[in-house]
DNA sequence: CTGAAAGCGCTTACAG
DNA sequence: CTGAAAGCGCTTACAG
């Protein structure tokens, strides 16, 4: 593997001439030794080693991604969008996939600060964990001491994400548009409460059941895991008690997919018997039968934006918080309440 | 942010002898000198620099990984079975999608040469492109020059699989599966041809009709490309030039979803009117309604020997290809034919 | 326009 | 057991 001194000695100049011909150097440099550092280069198949840049520079040419799992297509989405924004930007992005796990995140946020990462993006909602959140920060002021940025795109113990949704609202125009079907009855099952994300829908949802003049009913409410399991189980929860819905919003996508499971398996009809909304509109909402009703977020836009953020920061910026649009996305797992079942409601008592 | 020299003048010995505490080496240092200096470090709050470390070893701690689209489950599941492997044993993976673009996968198997990448495992299928084939041998042949591993879980140009699955057997034993069933006119939706492991499940194919005794017949087959609309794009393709047929195989789950959509769009029953299968076994396929029957793939498990084999290979050793088994697994989407539509078979003329 | 020299932050023979 | 010194492969003031 050929060095910069190896190709000094074939085009017959020093290190550095070969330097700024090869780095993005502005130094002005002879037509024709320009010439012969290319050619001895090309010659040498003369690739420069990054490490060797990195440690010279404050940061390398690197960008973290910390996620809860890859195989997350929510995750996916927004690290494909990092990705593309920071290739394009000739940067590396290294996706790490901490499973919420504290000693994990920690670790890898430790280890994104060793090589000098040039920035780190927390691309999931922050955990209510004061010892992680101590360890945690303690890496990303280093990272900030060293030139890096940090970049957060969900809520998390520090505050708002830099840029991110606005979860809360999405949730409320959700269960609005539920209501605008006819629902009464609009169940809901939240996610794991030391989720700040969880914590912001789950206030969506109550503001939603507000602005359609609904009473919120504890009864109507369960809680289950951040997965398709989690969401069956929450369903379960709440059939178990006996509640009567006519309509049912789950925290996230794959928890509603949990649910259209279950439901499908005791026989219950979606939407005939139930509407079924999710949160997110990952790619498999649209993929499953009854397509699910969700709550779109841009989550490659939101992976871009982050990159940018960073970016902007690396050159010296005070970018501002950025808060994107969400929608709500009706397909076939809603639909208007049958006749029968609408007359369970129980209205709101004074109509403000 | 401090550095070793730091901590070598707070607990007022050399660098060198932090260096030998705070490293992995087994050199000896007396026990008070390697506890001030551990009070040293961590009253600093010192993390290595892995850039200057990485600069004096071969190469660095860092595995990557070229995936087409880390959005597409498959690749996703491999990506997290490797970084899950490579994390335990203290790896960084850097996970690229290449999109399949001959540009896009050179430029990141360069950049993971810049970076004296430990490893780079590709995780998709090589494509036939000779001109690509021949850049990436260049930066391979580099990447092992200074002692790095190249590790790749599917076929490709020059050959098979340093780990994989035998995609032919495992479409062979679809067919067959769906002969089993009854079907005598099995459908196959193929992916682009130039991808090497298309190929192979082509072939697969053909096998498994031949098992089931049942002739080929090209008005059967259609191609698409490797995705939810191409799978919708080869369906309408068979449906347009009238074709009949009770079951359909697609080269992969994400075109089998799409199969499935256009089938309900077009009020097609699915087992009912026709069976459907996918290949790949990705999380999708048995979340859909139907859950789709498929082969499954141990993907995660591929991504984790894929990491293990290139740490054999860093040292030293000359691990031996493997081959991981497939299963078929049968899930709603696939039923016996209506008795009516079973007549309409073409037994192959002589049964050897 | 070109080069010699110092230095980024570590590790590792080499001395003692 | 400990330290001084060289060196990994680059870049960048500093001279000329």
């Amino acid at each position: 593997v050929s060095s910069i001194v190896d190709v000094a000695r074939l085009a017959g100049v020093s290190p550095a001439t070969v330097s700024r011909v090869l780095s993005s150097s502005t130094y002005p440099v002879s037509e024709t030794t320009r010439q012969r550092v290319v050619d001895a280069a090309r010659a040498l198949d003369f690739v420069p080693n990054e490490l060797a840049r990195g440690l010279l520079k404050s940061h390398a040419r690197v960008i973290g991604v910390i996620v809860h799992d890859i195989t997350d297509p929510y995750f996916a989405d927004i690290a494909r969008g990092v990705e593309d924004a920071a290739a394009a930007a000739d940067f590396l992005v290294i996706v790490c996939s901490s499973d919420r796990d504290a000693t994990r995140e920690e670790s890898y946020v430790r280890l994104l600060r060793s090589i000098r990462a040039a920035a780190v993006v927390f691309a999931g909602t922050g955990i209510d964990d004061p010892a992680l959140n101590a360890a945690v920060a303690r890496h990303t002021d280093a990272i900030r001491a060293y030139g890096g940025a940090v970049v957060r795109l969900s809520p998390h113990a520090f505050g708002a994400p830099d840029v991110g949704v606005d979860n809360a609202a999405g949730m409320a125009s959700l269960v609005e548009a539920l209501g605008a079907l006819g629902h009464r009855r609009i169940a809901y099952v939240s996610g794991p409460e030391q989720l700040f994300v969880v914590r912001d829908r789950l206030a969506g949802y109550r503001a939603g059941l507000a602005r359609a003049r609904l009473k919120p009913d504890a009864a109507l409410v369960s809680t289950g895991a951040f997965t398709v399991e989690g969401g069956a189980a929450g369903l379960d929860d709440l059939l178990a008690r006996g509640a009567s819905f006519t309509a049912v919003a789950f925290a996230n996508d794959l928890m509603a997919l949990g649910g259209l499971q279950r439901l499908a398996e005791r026989g219950i009809d979606v939407p005939g018997d139930v509407s079924v909304a999710g949160f997110d509109d990952i790619r498999t909402a649209s993929q499953v039968t009854p397509s699910l009703t969700s709550v779109r977020l841009p989550l490659h836009e939101l992976g871009r934006r982050g990159f940018l953020h960073a970016e902007r920061i690396l050159a010296g910026g005070r970018p501002r918080r950025q808060v994107l649009p969400t929608e709500v996305v009706l397909r076939a797992s809603t639909a208007r309440p049958k006749p029968g079942l609408e007359t369970d409601s129980r209205p709101m008592a004074a109509a403000s």
